[in-house]
DNA sequence: GCCAACGTTGGC
DNA sequence: GCCAACGTTGGC
């Protein structure tokens, strides 16, 4: 079992919506090494739900549901998509200036390479943000 | 709205 | 194969 992390601008595609959806195909990854994790993901692998640009945090979990095929928005087979299933959503998001501030968190892909969409990440630093979720309130 | 960081493209 | 030019992402 890995862990993820998954950015979307919530203009764009929201927790909210994912909440409603229950579940969404994520797709129009054009990045080689963002293409690459969704690769390597597997059925109920964990993923932290980041908001980019607006907002700036972790807002919640989602798992995978369905590994890579193909995306259908494009002829190319070089990119693939998956889906992703709604798990919970926080009640308090864990902002990005507070996982900076978190002295285990400054390895993170999202504080090194803030622009890679799809990222791994270590089973202690999802386990950490969980705690920082719920030691949030 | 600006710009730094990163990725991609294309001329040589 | 190098690198300049350009485009995009995303934090600030």
């Amino acid at each position: 079992m890995k862990y993820w992390l998954i950015k979307s601008e919530p203009g764009v595609y929201s927790i909210d919506q994912l909440e409603k959806d229950g579940f969404t195909i994520w797709d129009g990854i054009r990045n080689y090494q963002a293409r690459n994790n969704l690769n390597a993901m597997k059925v109920n692998d964990g993923c932290l739900f980041y908001h980019s640009n607006d907002g700036k945090a972790i807002v919640g979990l989602a798992k995978v549901k369905k590994e890579a095929f193909p995306d259908p928005g494009t002829e190319d087979p070089a990119w693939m998509a998956i889906e992703v299933a709604f798990e919970k959503r926080f009640s308090k998001p864990v902002f990005l200036e507070n996982i900076k501030k978190e002295p285990q968190l400054q390895e993170m892909v999202l504080v090194k390479n803030s622009r890679l969409s799809v990222q791994p990440v270590l089973p202690e630093e999802f386990e950490l943000i969980l705690n920082m979720a719920q030691s949030n309130q």
